[in-house]
DNA sequence: GCGATTGCTGGAACCGTATCCCATGGGTTA
DNA sequence: TAACCCATGGGATACGGTTCCAGCAATCGC
């Protein structure tokens, strides 16, 4: 029955619809709505009233507009279908729903151009802040162009929280929430070593990533505490899936026989490499040894169970999401110097049932 | 130096910023961003100019209010950890992402209030549609309250997508895309008949659960076609995790041993269950044969590899995606009777290692 | 009992963008 | 050369809320 809309229409009620059938000024409607301010209980029940009959819920664009709205963090991810990665949005989701904030989620699928273009489209959604999940790419112009994010970002009041990954250099606006990457494999390849292996084959991930560069360090930094040589020719480099695991196995079992353990990049990347093994006619752990990183569900799911690296990747999630609203709420500006903006989480090894000590002979 | 705001504050340019700075009128800017009518190269070089000097971005919010915007779709998702779930809903964000649509992940821990509460904040989003991932519950109430959801959502301009459960009965406005949950139980039981096995362990899953439902009485079907008595001591529901699976197998080797093979409700409770066979000194499949469903990744990781009934999920969620984009575009109302509404994908059987005929004896 | 608070309600000015409609100017045509 | 048309640019308004400010009644204080 308004007047300015043709009848019948299936356009969602608004509130001058509201306000008009329950007798009352869209002001009051509104406020009653967001309860902000004092409303007799009369003219309460009279809007909810209306508000149930007619089944109408705000537009939240025209809320966010008008300075009200809730806020929403945005999660990218390469690949929702990685197990790690989505105990991370879990984390962020879970602690943005229990303070009644939004969350989406949009996938990159490794390009570096999508990313681009959904951060901007982040941007003009007005998020509160960006959270950017999984390793970095080792490129100066990729590095710069997260710097220059970052300041987008912060301009426009939103904020770039970096999950997983080391800190951009220089004094950028971004909050960074990382896990002890290299101090895993040291603690992993440690493990390995003081069980007697010497010939481990080491597969560490992509080599242009951070986290795989990180990953393959600590082992390094193990097998000099241990004194033991690291040898170059045992280190195969691959994407982080199980066919790289299989394949890098099955090749290294014809050019470098001879290694007792496998130290992969990941539990998928193990899982890969068990199979292999098993394919080879290979026990695991009898005969060699395996190892992964991340403790993602698979690595208790395997048989035997994998000892791994445990990641606190859905505390990461949250603790992402705190930083992002105690920034929001801690006053305007940012507090420069507290520097509260680079929080390393710890790793552990989880002991399982998938080392040995090497056969002798 | 824009009057209306306090110098240096931190907000976001608008397009009267812009504007105002390249000495033209706010219309003009719009025209050059959008695109959609006819600029001169001199002004839109000036435009373009200033919104890069300015890093500006259009307030999506704002846009969407006046009309334009980008349609976006809200995937619904009990638990983003799961491994079939991420599926579609990298399906559904894939093709979003293609037609330059928006997706939203909201997640609701299984937790009916929670699947509420999300449904209506997708509609104050204005939401194209809204994709509901899962089984159902079968309780009648429940039923009612989705179908109260479809009918509120189609009121207000979206709709709902059920992806993976069986549709709503009478007229509700929604579109499902199932798969063929009874037939893939069916062949799967089936295959285990065939290969002479005759005394099943049955782990369908949460009884309350219609996903469990069809799985089970597609098994049921394949007992009957082969002449086989159900013995319904053999069946065990619990939730679709691990550790159900090796509890469920604990319990039966105790209670009811002398199967010779397990029918599990999912690849991950077939994981769980391997374990416990594993734990009580049983081969698989040499003493025990077992089988999954949805053919995620875990089985082709497992060891033995798991034979398991292939749901495609990533297509489930692309042709959720279509369906809605196809009824937005094919004019306003609704095509009655089209009945275009139910599409049913088709499953098979994915043969791997983890069967062999019983032993006799 | 009367003026001053207090408590609630309505009117109106935005929020940032898209678009309808009209004005203008140069070029084309009769 | 006059009349007209087409290509562009600008002004104004709508989108659906929130919130400041003013108004009015009831209540309070003395």
């Amino acid at each position: 029955m308004t007047q300015r809309k043709p009848p019948g229409d299936t356009a969602r009620a608004t509130i001058r619809d509201v306000a008009e059938q329950a007798g009352v000024s869209v002001a009051s409607v509104s406020r009653v709505l967001s309860g902000n301010y004092p409303v007799s209980e009369n003219l309460r029940r009279r809007v909810m009233k209306v508000v149930s009959d007619l089944d109408y819920v705000t537009n939240a664009h025209a809320r966010s507009l008008a300075g009200g709205g809730t806020p929403t963090v945005a999660i990218l991810i390469n690949n929702i279908t990685g197990a790690a990665f989505a105990h991370v949005a879990k984390g962020v989701e879970g602690a943005a729903t229990l303070r009644g904030w939004l969350s989406l989620v949009g996938t990159t699928g490794d390009d570096p151009e999508r990313e681009l273009a959904l951060v901007n489209l982040m941007r003009q959604q007005g998020v509160a802040a960006v959270v950017l999940l999984g390793g970095a790419y080792d490129y100066d112009e990729y590095q710069l162009r997260m710097a220059r994010f970052a300041r987008s970002l912060d301009a426009a009041g939103s904020h770039l929280v970096l999950v997983g990954r080391p800190p951009l250099e220089g004094d950028v606006p971004a909050t960074t929430v990382d896990y002890d990457n290299e101090g895993g494999a040291y603690a992993m390849a440690s493990h390995l070593l003081s069980a007697g292996h010497r010939r481990i084959l080491v597969l560490p991930g992509p080599a242009e990533l951070t986290t795989a560069q990180s990953r393959l360090s600590g082992a390094w930094r193990a097998f000099e505490a241990y004194g033991v040589p690291f040898d170059r020719g045992l280190v195969r480099h691959g994407p982080y899936d199980d066919e790289h695991g299989y394949t890098a196995v099955e090749a290294a079992l014809r050019v470098t026989p001879g290694f007792t353990a496998v130290l992969a990049g990941t539990d998928v990347v193990a899982a890969g490499a068990m199979q292999a093994l098993r394919a080879a006619g290979l026990r695991v752990p009898d005969d060699v040894s395996i190892v992964g990183y991340d403790d993602i569900p698979l690595a208790s799911q395997l048989t035997p169970q994998l000892t791994t690296v445990h990641v606190p990747y859905e505390e990461m999630g949250r603790v992402a999401l705190r930083a992002v609203a105690d920034r929001r709420e801690g006053g305007a500006g940012r507090r420069k110097g507290t520097d509260g903006d680079h929080l390393v989480l710890g790793t552990h090894v989880v002991v399982r049932h998938s080392v040995a000590p090497p056969r002798r002979g």
